[in-house]
DNA sequence: AATTTATTTCGATGAATATAGAAATAAATT
DNA sequence: AATTTATTTCTATATTCATCGAAATAAATT
């Protein structure tokens, strides 16, 4: 598995930390190397299918086989293991695993990406229109059609993205993404 | 889920991740707050099917939905992901994972914990003759029977475990747990 | 070369689970 | 209260995958 890892490589490396066995087999490893038949009456299951587990748990990375007379004594690697716990610690990261899935297009993301932190804050306000209309409708993604927000529910949600509440509102409006009712202040979505 | 992670914890935290399209969601919460359908035409699947797969990631304590008009929204919970990502960092105490195996009796694994190091390192030898035998046979595991190790070797794999390798030796020999040849200064188990 | 020993691969089976659709539930609007 | 809308639960199905035993492979000893 490379260093780097794409969202797929995290995948086979959480399908091999999926199972019972496995996890036992890396706990036996990280005490000590063990040859396939130790591991196999440790854990009380046969030979192939510990040779299967370690076939799945190698293919992550997360072992190493090398063979030493009539044995392979297999090794835990623990760098995939450490990669993985910076990644997770990281969690904004996170938000890359769903890029395949046809959410945003490449524009917007682009946009996002440039004027929005890892937190989710608006670092800044393009200048450009059309940039700034993909950061509001980034912010509108918070509203849910059917339902009314009153003015100070909407500014409180937009305080999390950027001080100047009111501007985003404004701009709900004036993009018609938004309507209010005239006396009480409601907002909803169109 | 407990802050404090037990294994069949870490299981079902791994299995909640071991999927592609949990894993998407993820990234999804992880840019935003979702409610169910949006999140099944994100994916491309039936509602029914993403409101499982919230059941498992909510049984990880991964995610926490709360209802919000006619929708209930769901977003990401970061804390399990903290602590599992610092827990594999401590690899050291991927050792626990193998504690419900039949591996070692209790009192030989009392004494491994008390003198070992988390490194597997033996700190220091302790005095009773009953105690240094499980140290002993804990360096044992390392050679596997049916290989013969020159002395050279003998030393060099015991090296990682303490700097009197030679009193490791003699007691491998002594205790009738390894044979050596006259000469040449081979070794192998017994 | 033949034999012994450990591991891997192969083929089959059973268990776990991802998925969809229908029915039941819950929440808000009329 | 009846209706609309979103979600969850239920039921059934298809797929994935852990497991075993047998056969094939590999490595070392005789």
């Amino acid at each position: 598995m490379a260093e780097l890892e794409s969202n797929s490589e995290l995948l086979t490396l959480f399908k091999a930390l999926a199972d019972k066995n496995r996890l036992k087999i890396i706990g036996l490893l990280a005490q000590q190397s063990h040859n396939v038949e130790e591991l196999a009456s440790a854990l009380s299951i046969g030979a192939s299918t510990v040779s299967h587990h370690l076939s799945v748990l190698s293919k992550a990375g997360l072992v190493e086989g090398k063979v030493q007379g009539y044995y392979s004594v297999y090794s835990l690697q623990t760098r995939p293991l450490e990669t993985t716990a910076k990644y997770l610690l990281h969690w904004d990261e996170l938000k890359g695993l769903a890029s395949d899935s046809a959410g945003e297009d490449v524009f917007e993301r682009k946009i996002i990406a440039t004027f929005v932190t890892p937190e989710g804050r608006i670092k800044a306000f393009p200048v450009q229109e059309k940039k700034v209309l993909v950061l509001i409708r980034y912010m509108l993604r918070e509203f849910k059609p059917g339902i009314e927000y009153t003015e100070k529910q909407v500014n409180q949600m937009l305080a999390k993205f950027t001080k100047d509440t009111a501007r985003v509102r404004r701009a709900f409006v004036d993009y018609k993404y938004m309507a209010r009712e005239g006396g009480g202040g409601k907002y909803w979505r169109i």
